[in-house]
DNA sequence: TTCATATTTTAGATAAGTCTAAATTTTTTA
DNA sequence: TAAAAAATTTAGACTTATCTAAAATATGAA
């Protein structure tokens, strides 16, 4: 078994890969909340363990059995989420720190019989995939609601930001998952964009919000 | 917050003083698996905290705030047991373990929410009480077998022994929490006990496992 | 009540994960 | 392309929790 520290570095590199494929030192120093020289010698133990492949100077990525690691504690982070969300009733911008604890848990039975006892959920509560018990799930491309013309539509279907105050404003707003809506209008001089909702309330969101709610089309 | 570490050895404090009152460097080290050096070193820690009384070669107490803390602990460690049973339906000698890593996790607000989920039990699958979100609880006054008489009955209502090998062992014999038993023979020699179950099946169990059951009268 | 034994504590080390400060390597820019 | 800047690594230190070995204290048996 891998240690905390341990999991949370080769989640880390699993998430800022997605983006970048190779990872910089700096780039987990910055995501992790800590220094570039103890992201140094924590690189060397994954390395070690032949969890990344590294070589000083040349960022890191994961090596199959590392992301294997790393997806297995997606896996279960979103399921833990999920639980939280649809049985105990937290809403989708309280759950994300619980999580982050939830899921260390060790126990593989206990995260698939908790996925059976809901019903295999296949997104989490701010529209990310979950992984299956041998790892696999299928990422839908999404755009920003930035990348749109007006008169598309599409499907509120994920965030790019998990943070509370971001969440709280889309709840508020009623952007919320699953909901359709249809750009009306783009301001060009500050790149705003107002939206329509299936109840014809017309919102408008700053460019940065757009930037961070994703639509399927 | 406690570390892992400082909540273990609380939450072992704890157990250790329901019979004793005073516990000792030696019994900690024991019922932890560590070594008396470590416990001396832990104990000054949790004094400076002041969570324990403890002075020099004369053992330790909890204060009332490291009691209260244990008994946090023991309450979420008890719920996340009846969870792992009532509802992803593992078997009772299947859910200490898990528990052991469950009862860390800090929201409070997630165990008081995971707590009316189940309808407020009070008895986690070993019969043990689960204190409230005030940390209350009545300990009922329960016998083992082997304090009984021959003709007593009453009914199982925990063990003292929370091994798996013991519990698969009693669910064998269908000795299970709730089952209502009478004392039918005490054998001098060996103090073995013959039991009768309510179907009128006669069972016959060894001084230890006597020991380790325990009645309601 | 004194001495042998058991218990507990202290002293000094170790491993994991972090830090600061300095050194090294890479990248950028002039 | 050489110097400046940025990124990364190394060196050495700190904290937490553990260990072994030795010293101190308490206990109990003669």
């Amino acid at each position: 078994m891998n240690t905390l520290a341990e999991e949370n570095y080769l989640k880390c590199i699993y998430h800022l890969a997605i983006d970048a494929g190779v990872v910089s030192t700096n780039q987990i120093a910055a995501s992790l909340n800590t220094r570039a020289s103890s992201v140094t010698d924590m690189l060397k133990k994954l390395a070690d363990k032949a969890l990344i492949n590294y070589t000083r100077y040349q960022g890191v990525s994961l090596t199959d059995a590392g992301e294997k690691i790393a997806i297995g504690i997606i896996r279960k982070h979103r399921l833990w989420e999920y639980f939280l969300v649809e049985k105990l009733n937290f809403k989708w911008d309280q759950v994300h720190e619980m999580a982050e604890e939830m899921e260390h848990i060790s126990s593989e039975e206990l995260i698939d019989r908790l996925d059976e006892f809901m019903g295999h959920p296949k997104h989490d509560p701010h529209g990310d995939p979950i992984p299956d018990c041998n790892g696999n799930f299928k990422s839908v491309e999404l755009k920003p609601v930035s990348a749109l013309a007006i008169n598309q539509c599409g499907v509120i279907s994920g965030v790019r930001d998990h943070s509370s105050p971001f969440l709280q404003y889309l709840e508020k707003q009623q952007l919320t998952i699953g909901k359709k809506v249809t750009i009306t209008d783009i301001i060009e001089y500050d790149h705003s964009v107002a939206l329509k909702t299936e109840t014809d309330k017309e919102i408008y969101i700053s460019r940065e919000v757009a930037n961070n709610l994703l639509i399927s089309l």
